[in-house]
DNA sequence: TAGTTTATATGTGTGAGTCACACACAGTCT
DNA sequence: AGACTGTGTGTGACTCACACATATAAACTA
């Protein structure tokens, strides 16, 4: 009883490490590519997977950021010449899009996250890599039910950023149903 | 084979997405105990573990984190009266102490961690914890082996921040020779 | 005693945010 | 039609945690 409980801190201890090292490692990778602030390649990224054309408010609730925060975020992209600011069918909505470079930095800064990722399973061996998976499916699932009840909880007061910034959808298998945080948010209220 | 690489993918983008948000979520978890800033729960909680009475200079290696820019946290963690300094052997260098307040508020800190991690694991059995915490383990030796070559490679001039910042020295079972992050650096080389 | 190294501290600047506010457009209600 | 409210974007002033360059002080070296 006792050896199971301490092996269950030694278990969160290890994830809390690893989290922070593996997060770490991917911003590491991700930021110098261009020489955007800490939310630049998400940005990207939300705009290449999903949310090209999309508005900045719709950016502002991805990165978690405040709308104004956003806005010089699209600046800054835009005098670097990866977004352009296009006039949108609502008259005062702003659509983000991509320019050419834009994407190509996009797909950059995914490649670099996948590379500083997979380098971290490398030591596993096929099984252990499927079952780790599993793992990582349950908790992604654990916790995106928490955070939608927190939200729903605490109010909306707290502007939570969101979950699956930098994810690569083809990789993370959203179209085929195997996106664990998708499904959670899904079955369980609306999008995470 | 296809098969296996996309397995692998999927692995790596879950692992991604999930250690972003447990990160998050630890970062979240913790710094509104104190208002410090983003590296100050990392401070203390070094302190608390294994640094009471370090200098600014230990710290700031520790921390990822330039030597005035730690001047300035230790500034601001002694207005709030969490740190001391007091004079050293060595008349140049200071250590930095924690108070009786300052302490307490590490440990609230890291039992802040250690909640927001095991509620992550609630869903897992204990087979699946103890699976999970094996792989976890090789990652992390995995990694600190990489970052040991990195920085004999590229030099010294890119600090990396220190690994286990914010871990429970206690739940990693550094003692009892269970920390793969100490391991791996020990028979490696030096301390991580 | 002079010169170098090591450690801490300070002045100045900067970049990425926030907050409060102003403005533009959209849909609705008399 | 005009007024009212909600939604979306942009701007000015400010904050805050850093980095960089430099100053100062103590310790080692010769």
């Amino acid at each position: 009883m006792t050896r199971a409980w301490s092996s269950r801190q030694h278990a969160a201890n290890a994830l809390g490490a690893l989290s922070l090292v593996v997060a770490d490692r991917m911003n590491a990778a991700v930021e110098p590519i261009a020489a955007l602030g800490p939310s630049g390649p998400a940005a990207l990224a939300a705009l290449h997977e999903f949310l090209d054309g999309g508005s900045v408010t719709q950016l502002s609730s991805v990165l978690g950021l405040t709308h104004s925060g956003t806005v010089r975020l699209v600046d800054r992209l835009g005098v670097e010449g990866l977004v352009e600011r296009v006039g949108a069918q609502d008259g005062r909505a702003v659509s983000v899009v991509l320019t050419r470079s834009g994407r190509r930095m996009a797909m950059r800064i995914l490649q670099a996250r996948e590379k500083s990722l997979s380098s971290a399973l490398s030591a596993l061996t096929s099984d252990e890599v499927d079952h780790l998976a599993a793992a990582l499916d349950t908790m992604l699932t654990t916790i995106t039910l928490a955070r939608a009840e927190e939200r729903s909880a605490h109010g909306h007061d707290r502007q939570q950023p969101w979950l699956c910034r930098l994810c690569d959808f083809a990789a993370c298998g959203r179209r085929e149903g195997n996106c664990p945080v998708n499904n959670a948010a899904t079955t369980s209220n609306q999008s995470s």
